[in-house]
DNA sequence: TAATCAGTTATTGTTAACAATCTGATATTC
DNA sequence: GAATATCAGATTGTTAACAATAACTGATTA
């Protein structure tokens, strides 16, 4: 996952780099909502100057991936459930538009690299490695909306994801109600294919739904703490 | 429009008064497309530091109003002919979205407060203040937006409205249709108090439209220059 | 014990000086 | 004349030192 290496040997980031670390880490649940992220030990772990960590808070804030106070700094993002609630029905809403607009376009070779990502989805799953299969089942649906051909949709659908993981709870059922289950994928581009709109939307419903159902206020949180900001960093340094 | 003023009788501008300014110059298509931001003088202009006009640049970079090219600086955003149809697209999404939840929920109260804004806006143009009448009738759908209580909506709908103008040609037709019709306006409230989705969002879709249809590809940009940005700034300078 | 205060440290915010890069003009060569 | 090279000025990017603020600690008092 990028970043370059100097002569000496030393990893070196730069500003998407560490912007792209940190998203990553909140996708994967290691970077809990409401951890502090502090400017000096950011700068550290990665090795940058703090003004280049500064400016990547900033940019997550705009986002809405972090939250800063004016002079007590910056914390991931702790949205509240009515937020939450409101991420995924316009999730919905985004999702069925993009299902509209990709029906409407989607031609033969569209269709081919819908079916080829399933399958690897499908594959990927059952050769066990979850950690993937999560990741790809995100990106059936953003490859859905890359597809459809309308940028602003694809950007809010990006958005939402982002965002998405700071609201759900992470691993409250059992570990394959953890990821968009592939039967339901598969019936969404059966739909696509038969250029069924009002089914692609149902079935695309039901499955938002079924992921929105596990939305809960968090118990008592595990409280991630440098550690975890270490796991981040270490994580992709094979130099 | 915000800003202190201090002992020496100076205005002060804090960094949401630079940005917010910008946006407005925006939004009046002051500013026009493609226009160059120089970061000194930008700084001399509000009197303020030049790292406070670095970074309201790059938030205005992050919401798509300005486009930063490593050193070569930013420009105002010039959105493509197809960024705009999809701008437009996702904007008759948003609204439908945003009217089914409103009338999903609205009470007599919020319906007063929407009558009551419609009259205000059907006033304000009728005593020939357009540049007011213009701002209101932007209102008007933002708050829609507000009162559906779907703050991620709203949050884009927030985004969609701040980037149209520079997808819209300034003045292409008549002064009165370069606004939006109270007469539609006044046909979706009617819609909104009988709780009749489908007729709302029809009479939503022929009014975004209609302000759609006046999309074109600027013909000879009319390059504002220094002195419209100076306009900015001794527009609100009422000490 | 709980509350207040003062002083210390940790953390964030700002600035001015410097470095790097681009721009445009003029000169040079073919 | 057209293409290229060279340089000065303008513009953007980076940094390290400093300032301002918050967070912490422990002592003091009621």
């Amino acid at each position: 996952m990028s970043a370059q290496i100097d002569i000496s040997g030393n990893t070196r980031f730069s500003e998407d780099d560490v912007l792209r670390r940190i998203e990553q880490a909140v996708l994967d649940h290691r970077l809990a909502p409401g951890t502090k992220l502090k400017e000096v030990q950011l700068a550290n772990l990665f090795g940058v100057k703090r003004g280049l960590i500064r400016k990547v808070l900033t940019r997550l804030a705009h986002s809405r991936l972090v939250e800063q106070t004016p002079n007590r700094g910056a914390r991931v993002a702790k949205p509240s459930v009515k937020e939450g609630q409101d991420l995924f029905a316009t999730r919905r809403v985004i999702e069925s538009a993009i299902l509209e607009a990709l029906i409407a376009k989607a031609d033969e070779t569209d269709l081919q690299q819908i079916t080829k990502m399933l399958e690897l989805e499908h594959e990927t799953y059952l050769q066990g490695d979850s950690e993937r299969a999560l990741k790809l089942s995100i990106d059936f649906h953003r490859q859905l909306a890359q597809l459809a051909g309308n940028s602003v949709l694809e950007e809010y659908l990006n958005d939402i994801i982002r965002r998405t993981p700071l609201v759900i709870l992470a691993h409250l059922g059992a570990d394959d109600e953890n990821r968009c289950r592939n039967q339901e994928h598969e019936a969404i581009v059966d739909a696509i294919a038969k250029r069924d709109i009002k089914t692609a939307k149902r079935v695309m419903n039901q499955h938002l739904l079924h992921i929105e159902s596990k939305i809960r206020h968090k118990p008592d949180e595990p409280k991630s703490d440098l550690a975890t900001l270490l796991r981040l960093q270490t994580d992709g340094d094979a130099a």
